[in-house]
DNA sequence: TTCTTTCTCCATCAATTGATGGAAGCGGTA
DNA sequence: TACCGCTTCCATCAATTGATGGAGAAAGAA
């Protein structure tokens, strides 16, 4: 399963690569019940007898898309961690921001596809990958918020869980809030991180020096 | 339309509110292109002709759900409004977040409802309403951060919208977050709380004394 | 060339979807 | 009783869904 998607990922322009690609776009956009196999199949422009070829079930396809963003961010998690590792929280958090920022921006369909298999449920198989629970606790790590993921209390949990629910929240609804703003991507981009900054760090500073 | 909701809702054990409150609960868990109109008529305990007889398309059913909570919001937050005017910025923040978790919390479902009807679109008809947006500036004006709905600058906007998120994002996540932290409904809620507060006072204490 | 493997599409399937027409039941009025 | 409007359900519809079998390209390997 992974070395037939590594090997998509390799060649982007393979069948089994660009079918991948839409089915991404698409899940993102409408949801797990909301995309049909005809919808992606026509995206690509093939036949959905190819895209059962290549991929087999529905869910297949789909859990596929969830389980290679999660490989990804939990690189970028890890790196982040290497990164900040020693710097003041305040540096930290700065980091952590711009990395996360730029790293989901750049993957702004998966990272709605993430929140919403998370949050609602589907009609046939329940819960499919309830991904967001992982990065809670590994994004404590990461920011030096707890040293092990064990002795971690609620109310810090909690915490980096408002953080990851904006996070995830600004990236995911930029098609509705950014027309809000009205403003160009780019700045869009800027103006989140500066919030996040702008919320984020006085809150957790108050832990260092109570 | 609006007052023949208004009747279903003076007597809840007509049909009609009997098909309106299983919607609301389906609506909010599996989406709308995930909630099947023989699911809601299953639950009810009715024949689907029999929701088609009261409530008409599928869609109508949908909106009329979204719309009713919106003018549920509507007026929360314009008692909010009148219960904050003229305290500081702490004390409005600490009633707003109050009040406001224990709105949603009474209506998490269609709180996760909203959440989806903006973030994810439909096969059918695109958007089914984007019910967040108008929240944004009603909550800033509620908050008393800003004097009217003109000179709003993008950046307060978004800080608005950050609180908002996370706010949104505890109510709806419930299923999924609490848990995560492992705690009963009622500490769940109280966490949920502080957490905000912790987060959103000291930033917006910035904004009183820079 | 011929054979084989890999791939793509056409035709089709049963199940499910949103939606409707009509018959039957219900309650009250005369 | 007969009549009436309101409500409910059964049967059914066309369209769409996920999924498959088989025929035939495409592309080499012999």
């Amino acid at each position: 399963m992974q070395s037939t998607l590594e090997k998509a990922r390799a060649n982007p322009d393979s069948m089994k690569a660009k079918i991948f690609a839409s089915a991404q776009k698409l899940f993102a956009r409408y949801g797990y019940d909301g995309t049909t196999t005809r919808m992606i199949a026509r995206d690509v422009g093939i036949d959905i007898s190819t895209l059962y070829y290549h991929w087999g079930e529905k869910k297949e396809l789909y859990l596929a898309v969830l389980e290679h963003f999660d490989h990804g961010i939990d690189a970028k998690l890890k790196e982040i961690e290497s990164m900040v590792h020693g710097s003041s929280l305040e540096t930290r958090l700065n980091i952590a921001i711009e990395e996360m920022c730029d790293y989901l921006f750049r993957h702004i369909d998966v990272t709605r596809l993430v929140l919403f298999s998370s949050f609602v449920k589907s009609r046939e198989t329940g819960n499919l990958g309830a991904a967001i629970s992982n990065y809670i606790s590994n994004v404590a790590v990461a920011m030096g918020l707890a040293m092990d993921r064990r002795s971690i209390t609620p109310e810090a949990k909690a915490r980096v869980m408002a953080m990851v629910l904006s996070l995830f929240g600004f990236i995911s609804g930029e098609p509705f809030l950014r027309p809000i703003l009205d403003v160009e991507k780019e700045r869009y981009a800027k103006i989140v991180k500066e919030t996040l900054k702008f919320i984020l760090i006085p809150a957790f500073s108050q832990l260092d020096e109570p």
